[in-house]
DNA sequence: GGTTAATATGCCTTGACAGGTATATACGCA
DNA sequence: TGCGTATATACCTGTCAAGGCATATTAACC
């Protein structure tokens, strides 16, 4: 056995774009290091080492399945870094609306005369 | 000047602790370099070349005040990260419920034989 | 123009990490 | 027990980023 890492922080664990692809692949359902390993064409080592990356972080857990392991997500990790994420929701939420009262009055209301009633609804869907 | 660094992914930019500690600084209002400097008790250097990462990155902007320069916090960069965060939401927030649910059945109704009657409100309450 | 304050940048060293390759371990089965 | 499959780990190496320190830049003010 090596000795532990340092508890690395959620945010450097998801730095890495293997990594977050992995995630994201067992978002559909638990995965097995083969299925991996062939649907992100990655090498088997490659896709273990970042496996016990994520399973050390709490990102996931694995079961046994003969000689097989079986991946899944497990949220708490994703909590952290929604709840540091969180704090800016609020400022970015502001530069929305501002942004979109910024594109409302440059809106061209359908080229007619009329600067017409105020277009409110309907910005991105 | 130097030759550009290639487009990190916001990920990469907030896996230095550091650069969140500024972020999170930016939050209450824009601030200096000294400000940043004193209170977060970094060498000077140190958040200048933090906050070229985070401008070139978008995370902030910054204005010119005398000698000084004034940063201030950008939005887009933490809506990427919140749109890929996004996808586990759903995910995580069924596990709080299974948890919740999960958490009931243990729940310990006062040490009796009886199976006892299903405790179902005030959890975390 | 010289001096001081504020900030940016260059150079260097160091450490961490990711990938590659080889090998070890564990399981199932004949 | 021996073999094939699935996965983990060890070792090596290249790369890259962060910090320390010195220095360059820019502005204000005398």
């Amino acid at each position: 056995m090596e000795y532990t890492r340092g508890m690395e922080s959620a945010f450097e664990i998801i730095a890495e774009p293997n990594r977050r692809a992995i995630l994201s692949l067992l978002l559909s359902s638990e995965q097995s290091v083969g299925e991996i390993e062939r649907q992100l064409r990655m090498p088997q080592p490659t896709v273990s080492k970042h496996l016990r990356v994520l399973r050390d972080a709490g990102f996931v857990e694995s079961t046994v399945d003969a000689q097989r392991r079986l991946y899944r997500l497990k949220p708490e990790p994703f909590r952290e870094v929604d709840t540091w994420l969180a704090q800016f929701r609020r400022f970015w939420s502001a530069h929305v609306d501002a942004l979109e009262r910024h594109l409302d009055r440059m809106d061209p209301p359908t080229p007619k005369k009329s600067t017409s009633s105020k277009k409110k609804a309907s910005r991105r869907g």
